[in-house]
DNA sequence: AAGCAGAGGTAAGGTCTC
DNA sequence: CCAAGAGACCTTACCTCT
């Protein structure tokens, strides 16, 4: 999807067409950031400021990145991943808008839902991107996928107002090079003969999977094009990278992947960090840093509940505030999806990792997931428990262990 | 009894992607 | 001086079991 979480917000404010717009930043809410009407009364015509005309700028885009930066914004040089601040500083007359999650989930399930519709074998590469697989589609070889492509984008647009940019080629790796081709709202053919012409003049950076440290690497070794990737020894690109990875670059500079379009996946494991606003001290700010670390543990929890995981596996992350990052976890016997077990055993984690340095994040995670149903089928439980025999207690009548 | 290889699990760190 | 959040997967090391 072009731009799409700038795309989202546009449906619902067309007066920002063509103006730079910028997704991300703090914790604000878009209330935050509309200027309401004069008298205060309401929401009644919306006014969006420059995020440099914001007094206290800094307490509005926090420590925030970009997400998603129109076209507009682009040109001033400002994408994702970068730093709020600095995308002030680029581009004053920006407008910053949050992310408003609910409404990129529903538009991400409308334009997955009106592909399968049309071609039913897809895999989610997450809220706005996708593999489908054209082979068994009627008229998916028209035109090399062309024809079926401009059907997708044209059902798309009709049905959720959004564009996005379709790649077509033999295999995954191709079509995703593809898609970069001719954005936005572009189709880009590529054949398996248009290898050479097409794909190997490229930075190895364009190949899905090798990102800023083995392009580094391979820079360092004179290796800057796939061609030239293509043309490195199997043997010396394993002596470098590991068996697996040289295979890998040395298989993918050929253009050649045989991996299938995965339609269905389970979850290996479910998280919640958070940057705090400012960097805490794990004595000074003890009281602040418990009361987060238990919130987060509640709120995987409740993650792992809704989705019906459980996962035996906790472990947590800190970040200090020189940015290195520091992970501990601990395998419990039984898998679990309850908030104070999943505190106990952080905690004990955390008791594991040098408290010395102040800290700008903390994070927890449950891993090994299986589905609730699944282990208690395995445990010779019930699959579901009667009326009456919650399987979460009131938390304030249990001890913390 | 000692030694070793291979499988599989756990832990820590890192890379990459959207 | 600036650098999110969530998740998958890889490598390496170490341990236990067979």
């Amino acid at each position: 999807m072009d731009a799409f979480f700038a795309s989202v917000e546009l449906l619902r404010y067309p007066q920002l067409k063509g103006l730079p717009v910028v997704i991300g930043g703090g914790r604000r809410t878009v209330d935050d950031l509309l200027l309401q009407s004069p008298d205060g009364s309401g929401p009644r015509e919306p006014r969006f400021i420059p995020v440099a005309d914001f007094p206290l700028l800094k307490d509005y885009v926090g420590r925030g990145v970009i997400t998603t930066a129109t076209y507009a914004a682009r040109q001033f040089g400002v994408g994702s991943a970068m730093g709020m601040m600095k995308a002030a500083r680029l581009c004053p007359q920006a407008i910053v808008l949050p992310v408003d999650f609910d409404e990129v989930r529903r538009f991400s399930r409308l334009f997955k839902s009106t592909i399968t519709e049309i071609a039913p074998v897809m895999q989610d590469r997450g809220v706005d991107e996708v593999y489908i697989d054209f082979t068994d589609v009627p008229g998916g070889q028209r035109e090399g996928g062309r024809v079926l492509a401009r059907l997708i984008q044209k059902s798309i647009f009709d049905r959720t107002g959004l564009t996005c940019s379709i790649g077509v080629a033999p295999n995954r790796l191709l079509a995703k090079m593809a898609s970069e081709f001719n954005k936005p709202n572009g189709i880009s053919i590529v054949y398996e003969s248009d290898l050479q012409a097409t794909i190997w003049p490229l930075n190895v950076r364009k190949i899905n999977g090798i990102g800023p440290k083995a392009g580094e690497k391979l820079a360092a070794l004179g290796v800057h094009t796939i061609g030239e990737l293509a043309a490195q020894d199997p043997q010396w690109l394993m002596g470098h990278f590991g068996k697996s990875t040289g295979a890998w670059m040395h298989r993918v500079a050929w253009g050649r992947d045989d991996s299938p379009v995965v339609t269905e996946s389970e979850p290996v494991s479910m998280s919640r960090e958070t940057t705090f606003e400012r960097d805490l001290h794990a004595v000074r700010d003890k009281a602040e840093l418990g009361r987060i670390f238990t919130d987060l543990c509640q709120r995987v929890a409740q993650d792992l509940q809704r989705k019906g995981y459980v996962g035996k596996t906790i472990g947590i992350k800190l970040r200090y505030d020189d940015f290195k990052t520091a992970t501990r976890d601990h395998t419990l016997p039984a898998p679990t999806d309850d908030a104070a077990t999943i505190r106990h055993t952080a905690g004990l984690c955390l008791k594991r990792v040098p408290l010395d340095r102040r800290l700008r994040l903390l994070g927890v995670r449950v891993g090994a997931l299986v589905r609730l149903s699944d282990h208690l089928a395995s445990a010779g439980e019930p699959p579901c428990a009667g009326p009456g025999t919650a399987r979460h207690p009131d938390p304030h009548t249990v001890p913390l262990f």
